[in-house]
DNA sequence: TAGAATT
């Protein structure tokens, strides 16, 4: 865990030098690592506060003080190297990492609610900036949550190459008030590929800038804009969960994609739940070891395939979705615990045709959902070990 | 012509 830590703490200075960061020392970052893995060596602190939540005066919990939103995470950063980072700040209240409901990736962003306000100030002040990897994380205070600021994000394309972030969010500025703006630039020149991404506060101001400035050339400009709601990441299509599905797969049973035969064997991968019969036997027997296992199907309904180490919050959707995209499926169902009805870990899915269940098994058997790595079998005979 | 910002 501590190499895990320091993996993620490459810590630099940032380059930005107006930013608040640049005051804090080396000796302050020390003292942070130190105390994360401090923490992380002896798991997570206790849980008495000494102060409950702040409770204005009509009984609603006031979190505007406390409660933070951090963005711009790493990919590969945890529910646990997160709390430990903003746990060496001060007493969390609570603190969640959001992952991506189906496949359990984490979205690059997360909160904390500090018992203290002192502390979320605190930890703006010290970890806003903080470089991790190649990103840098941004940490500043959440707004309520309301569904007006939800979905006002936009895309933005045809802009002039010559246009700033700043020219842009002033062409903007107009119809609210911006949360984020950025222009993407090639890697390589730092020349504005002439696309970028506004967030309004409010959904209905970026109603108004698509609007106001969809199709409109900016003054001085010789081509017209773009402007439309942005995609959401986290609401992906079946065709690129199934390719993160699927790319997931390839790499654990063959590595990276430097053999011909390994990438015969993505080919197949891809192909097969798209119906383009290219099936190899003994791609799908080395990756389910289904010799002498006793199977159950296939029944009346199809072939039944265990699924283990669901989380407890899991639901029938989750299923529906993990296995839909691999072919036919005619059945799911999670094992609820009778009194708190949540899920007890495992669930079941009917797929009528063996070959879609086969890959579904190959590429979801292993497949880490969320901090679980999902046990994916045909239903064997044998009552199961669970 | 594509970022991981509302639990």
């Amino acid at each position: 865990m501590h190499t895990c830590v320091r993996a993620l703490l490459k810590v630099k200075k940032p380059a930005n030098s107006n930013s608040r960061q640049a005051a804090v020392t080396w000796a302050t970052w020390l003292e942070i690592i130190s105390t994360m893995e401090t923490q992380v060596s002896n798991g997570p602190s206790g849980t008495s506060l000494p102060n409950g939540p702040v409770i204005s005066t009509n009984g609603a919990t006031d979190d505007s003080k406390t409660n933070l939103i951090v963005n711009y995470l790493p990919q590969n950063m945890t529910q646990e190297e997160f709390k430990s980072l903003f746990g060496s700040i001060g007493e969390i209240e609570s603190c969640k990492l959001v992952r991506d409901k189906i496949t359990g990736q984490s979205l690059g962003y997360g909160f904390v609610n500090y018992v203290d306000p002192n502390d979320a100030d605190k930890a703006i002040n010290t970890l806003n900036g903080l470089k991790l990897q190649t990103k840098t994380i941004k940490v500043s205070y959440a707004r309520p949550s309301s569904a007006s600021i939800r979905d006002a994000n936009l895309y933005v394309s045809g802009l002039p190459k010559t246009m700033s972030q700043k020219d842009m969010e002033q062409l903007f500025s107009q119809y609210g008030r911006i949360i984020t703006s950025r222009i993407l630039v090639d890697q390589v020149t730092g020349i504005s590929r002439g696309v970028g991404f506004i967030r309004f506060d409010k959904r209905n101001e970026a109603e108004e800038a698509i609007k106001g400035l969809n199709g409109q050339k900016p003054l001085g400009a010789a081509e017209p804009i773009t402007v439309k709601f942005a995609n959401n990441p986290s609401q992906k299509t079946g065709q690129a969960l199934l390719t993160q599905l699927y790319q997931t797969a390839a790499r654990r049973f063959t590595g990276p994609l430097h053999h011909q035969t390994q990438r015969f064997r993505l080919d197949n991968l891809l192909n097969a739940s798209y119906g383009v019969k290219r099936f190899s036997p003994i791609t799908i027997d080395s990756m389910t070891s289904l010799a002498g296992v006793n199977l159950t199907g296939p029944t009346g309904a199809g072939w039944c395939i265990f699924v283990y180490n669901l989380s407890p919050e899991a639901d029938e959707s989750v299923l529906w979705q993990l296995f839909g995209p691999f072919g036919a499926v005619t059945n799911v169902k999670v094992i609820r615990d009778f009194t708190t009805n949540k899920c007890k870990g495992f669930g079941f899915v009917t797929m009528t045709n063996y070959d879609e269940a086969a890959m579904a098994i190959a590429s979801l058997n292993g497949y880490r959902l969320g901090d679980r790595v999902l046990q994916v079998s045909f239903k064997t005979s044998k009552q199961h070990k669970a």
